[in-house]
DNA sequence: GGTATTTTGTACTGATCAGTATATACTATA
DNA sequence: TATAGTATATACTGATCAGTACAAAATACC
C-alpha cells in the first residue's frame, strides 16, 4: 500500500514546515498528513508519542542544526571573527533572508511554551553565550561582549517578527547589516 | 442563573489573557470559559461570530490602546522628545517589564497569522512610522529616523521573545535602556 | 526466491472541538 | 410592579480531534 518509503529525517523536515506555518496547536494531525503526504501510519511509526514527539523532534533538529552550523564556529577559539561572520551568513541563509520564521521563537511566544521550554531555553542560551565568547575573543570587554551578543540575538528575533508582521523580508536583511556594523572587529 | 453581569469591555480583557497564555488555536472555548469565568452564553452574546471575533476584538483593543497611549504622543508635533520618552515608559509598563508578551507579535509568528494580518500590519506600521516621525522632528535625518525607528521596534519585539525564551524579564529592561541610549535627543 | 523487518493505508475509538438553541435570570425604566 | 432589553446557563449538534489497531505492502537480507 505505501507509495514511497521515507526516513525519519525527511519526516522531521516535512513536519517542521507544517509547524512553521500553523504553529503547534494549529497543526492538526489531518493538516500534517495532508501537507507532508505522510499517512498516520508513517507518522506514528516515526513518532510513537504523537504530536508532542513530532514537535520535540523538530525543535531538537533545529537546535542541532544551529549547534553544528553556527554555535560550533562561534566556539572555535582560533578564529572568532570568522566564526561571527559565518554566523551572519548562516542565519541569513537559514531564515531565507527574512521569509522564514524562527520556530523556537514562535514556540516561545505561542502555545507549546511550557511543554518545550527546556529546548527553547537551551537554544537561546547556547546562542547568546557562544556569541558572547567569540566577541570576547575579538577584543570586547566581558560586559560589552555580553551586551552585544544579547543585542544581536534580540535583533535577529525581533527582525523576524517585524518582517513577518509587515510582510517585508527586507526588515531582516537591513537589521543583519546594521547588527554587523555594531561589531567593528569583523569586515 | 447568572452569577454576575459583565460588560463586553471586561470580556475582551479576560479573553486577551487566555490568548496571551495559549495562543489562538491553543485557546479552546472550554479553556476560555474556564479561565475567564464567562459561560458560552455570555461569550457568544458579546462575540456572535465566535472565536474569530474574540481574537479580532482583542487585537483591536490592544491596537487602540497603543494608538491612544503611545502613537498619539509620538505624533504630537510639539514635543517629539517627550513623546519618545513617554513611549518607553508606556512600553515598559504595558509589557510588565518583560513578563508580558506582545499579542500582535505572537499572532504574527503563530497560527492566526493570515486571519489577522490586517490588524497586525497596521499596528506595526503605525508604530514604526509614528516613531520615525518623532525622531525626524528631534533632528534625525530621514534615513536615520527610519532606521532608528525600525531598530527600536525590532529591539522591543526581539527582547520580548528572548525574555520569554530565557525566562529572564531583565533582557527586556536592559534592551529598553540600550535602545534609549541610541537616541541622544532624549534624556 | 523466501523470510524478517520496516513502512504505510485505513478503519475505528472516545474525547473534544466550535457553534446553536432556548429557557431563565438579571437590570433598567417607567 | 410590569415590561423590555440584556445577560447567562445548559443541553445539544455534527465535525474534528489525537491516538490505536492491524493488515498489507515495500524493502532488506540471506
Amino acid at each position: 500500500m505505501p507509495r514511497e518509503v521515507a526516513e525519519r529525517r525527511d519526516a522531521i523536515a516535512a513536519v517542521a514546515e507544517v509547524f512553521r506555518e500553523h504553529g503547534y496547536a494549529g497543526s492538526s494531525l489531518a493538516t500534517i498528513t495532508q501537507q507532508t503526504g505522510l499517512g498516520k501510519g508513517s507518522l506514528y511509526h516515526f513518532f510513537p508519542n504523537g504530536k508532542q514527539e513530532m514537535a520535540e523532534a523538530v525543535l531538537e533538529d533545529v537546535s542541532r542544526w544551529f549547534e553544528e552550523h553556527v554555535f560550533t564556529a562561534l566556539r572555535d577559539s582560533g578564529a572568532p571573527a570568522r566564526g561571527i561572520e559565518h554566523m551572519f551568513k548562516a542565519v541569513e541563509t537559514y531564515f531565507r533572508s527574512g521569509e522564514r520564521i524562527c520556530l523556537l521563537g514562535a514556540f516561545a511566544l505561542g502555545d507549546g511554551q511550557e511543554a518545550f521550554e527546556g529546548v527553547i531555553h537551551r537554544y537561546f542560551n547556547a546562542w547568546t553565550e557562544s556569541l558572547a565568547g567569540a566577541l570576547l575573543r575579538t577584543g570586547f570587554t566581558p560586559p560589552k561582549a555580553a551586551e552585544t551578543a544579547e543585542e544581536v540575538v534580540v535583533g535577529i528575533q525581533g527582525a523576524l517578527v517585524l518582517a513577518r508582521s509587515r510582510q517585508d523580508p527586507q526588515v531582516f536583511t537591513r537589521t543583519l547589516a546594521r547588527l554587523k556594523r555594531r561589531i567593528p572587529t569583523i569586515q
